[in-house]
DNA sequence: TTGAAAGCGCTAACAA
DNA sequence: TTGTTAGCGCTTTCAA
């Protein structure tokens, strides 16, 4: 067991401890000869500082806390828990680590424990809500934090993709290879990226000369019934193209339409706002928008650290994204 | 911010600290009045003791790390992120949080590292290899854990879901229903989880007067390719129904069926050891083992706990099952 | 450049 | 039943 302590070192080396610390941390003035003695005790001994005892000393737990949705249906699973080995990255580079906090909806008293217990130095928000409860509970806290998607509470550092840049891209996209009536169906517009990707649909038509009057739009679709339903109304409504703002709908329209028999592109062409691994194999491929979570919590991650460490930081990150054409928009 | 100590309480209701830590804490003897006095004026002034401070007195965290799979492909996702949904619901009732350890295949200096800053006082493994390197190091370390899944290692608490039981229940029952000849197809046979429902598997197989002898094997099948490539040798083979170790298999087996123009079940039929949400819209939906992720989680971490605060546990616990049989084997 | 001493906020022997 | 007194292992003034 790693049972040294600095103390043990002072006394080995004939110095103080708080040389030893000194040492350690660089900080403060301190001979070369000095620091090198002590730093090749350390690693002779393969001595670790207590981070607990330098948190009492310093306030700080070198923790960052991740608020993760708990009730997140499993397709978002894999992007969150993408975006949670990002931050992973990021917070090993700075000798932080990453604290889980399950949120459920609009329930927060997680969020508020671990604020009130002090356990983490700053906190991600995997997923934003309109008029988010997390947002205001970590605001009135007053500890840092940044937001991983948009919102519109002002003075919140945000990471996001760039929703409004990509779904306007591939949105436009499809109307200029001639399909003219598009449908767009999405779940839960409570939910900020919800709203930010119809807002690209929407400026997507308009690029091309159309508005949201041309199109026809489902929200809040939230389960399977609802989705088929819309789907069902679309294809009736005379829609060309189902656009889905994600890789969960798209699923479920993609299996609707496939126990209608209906072919794909042929009958109905269909593109996701988000490409998941799990759609990939579809036949024919789906044409979707491929983000990078990884980076996305990195860069959330890295953020939040720089904010603990005092250092000013960009308000609103935008990341890149690809357009990828397949089979189904053909 | 809630910047009041202990010392204030002490101060401001004219006791010692002793006192006001022994009311909280509820060890030693208290008169009941001294300790109704504590808890009302903590209720009102809405004080939260300092984690940390106690955490320096008493050498503990309260956190419990959960050692989770950088690398596993997209369609494990969902599995893991379940356990650790389970694991934070254990951890919250116990007032532990959970710390996330990243793990690289072979790499284990993440979890050397922990170890090292003593930042946990438990630790969750959530898969296990063969010869497992991260077992060796917290066996090493002396610090309480507990692994999903199976292991050789002697004296390592487990918990897992009842693979055995289930892999060759479900096998037999595909034989009994005069299906006669099976393949079987899984992944990296360095982790356990793929032995072990290998090894149901031949259990099951043996329950009908078979054999190892009378079945096909494509183990280590890691990529798409090489999946596809089993499928193929299985059909020209002879098999009449493919068994797949896990969803992500039976997913690529799926796909280049789909893509050879075979008929499920009418051609071959399939069933899968695994079934995740991922593949529950399937046409024909297919037969598989139903587990539940959340409650593995959640059993390993109360197991890690009552372990941290000195109890005897269970050193094997295995999780029941269902055999939820579909169109794919009809 | 170094050291002494006083915390950080709590727990736990030992006394009273 | 309660209080006194040392810590836990580190950081950080303030002096030297």
């Amino acid at each position: 067991m790693n049972k040294i302590t600095i103390d043990d070192i002072a006394r080995d080396l004939g110095i103080s401890k708080t040389t030893v610390s000194r040492s350690i941390s660089g900080k403060g003035r301190i001979s070369r000869k000095t620091r090198r003695m002590v730093l090749d005790y350390i690693k002779e001994h393969d001595y670790t500082p207590n981070p607990i005892a330098r948190g009492l000393a310093q306030s700080k737990t070198y923790n960052i806390g991740w608020v993760v949705p708990g009730d997140s249906e499993n397709f978002s699973l894999p992007y969150f828990q993408l975006t949670m080995f990002g931050m992973c990255e990021a917070a090993q580079t700075e000798n932080y680590d990453v604290l889980l906090i399950m949120s459920y909806d609009s329930d927060i008293s997680r969020l508020e424990n671990m604020l009130k217990n002090r356990k983490v130095d700053g906190v991600v928000l995997g997923r934003t809500w309109e008029n988010d409860l997390n947002i205001k509970a970590l605001k009135e806290n007053g500890i840092p934090f940044v937001v991983i998607g948009g919102t519109n509470e002002p003075d919140v550092v945000q990471v996001d993709n760039d929703h409004i840049s990509a779904c306007s891209e591939l949105t436009s996209i499809i109307l200029m290879k001639g399909t003219d009536k598009l449908a767009f169906i999405c779940g839960n517009s409570a939910q900020v990226v919800n709203q930010t990707r119809r807002e690209g649909f929407v400026k997507g038509l308009e690029k091309c000369g159309k508005s949201a009057k041309d199109a026809l739009f489902y929200v809040d679709c939230d389960s399977a019934a609802q989705i088929e339903r819309a789907t069902d109304e679309a294809i009736r409504t005379g829609a060309e193209c189902i656009v889905c703002a994600d890789d969960y709908i798209a699923n479920s329209v993609l299996v609707k339409l496939s126990r209608d028999g209906k072919e794909i592109p042929k009958d109905i062409k269909i593109a996701s706002f988000y490409n998941s691994a799990l759609l990939e194999h579809n036949r024919p491929p789906v044409t979707s928008i491929q983000y990078d979570p990884r980076q996305l919590g990195f860069e959330a991650a890295r953020t939040l650290i720089a904010m603990i460490n005092g250092e000013q930081v960009q308000p609103k990150k935008l990341l890149g994204y690809e357009v990828v054409l397949k089979g189904s928009t053909l």
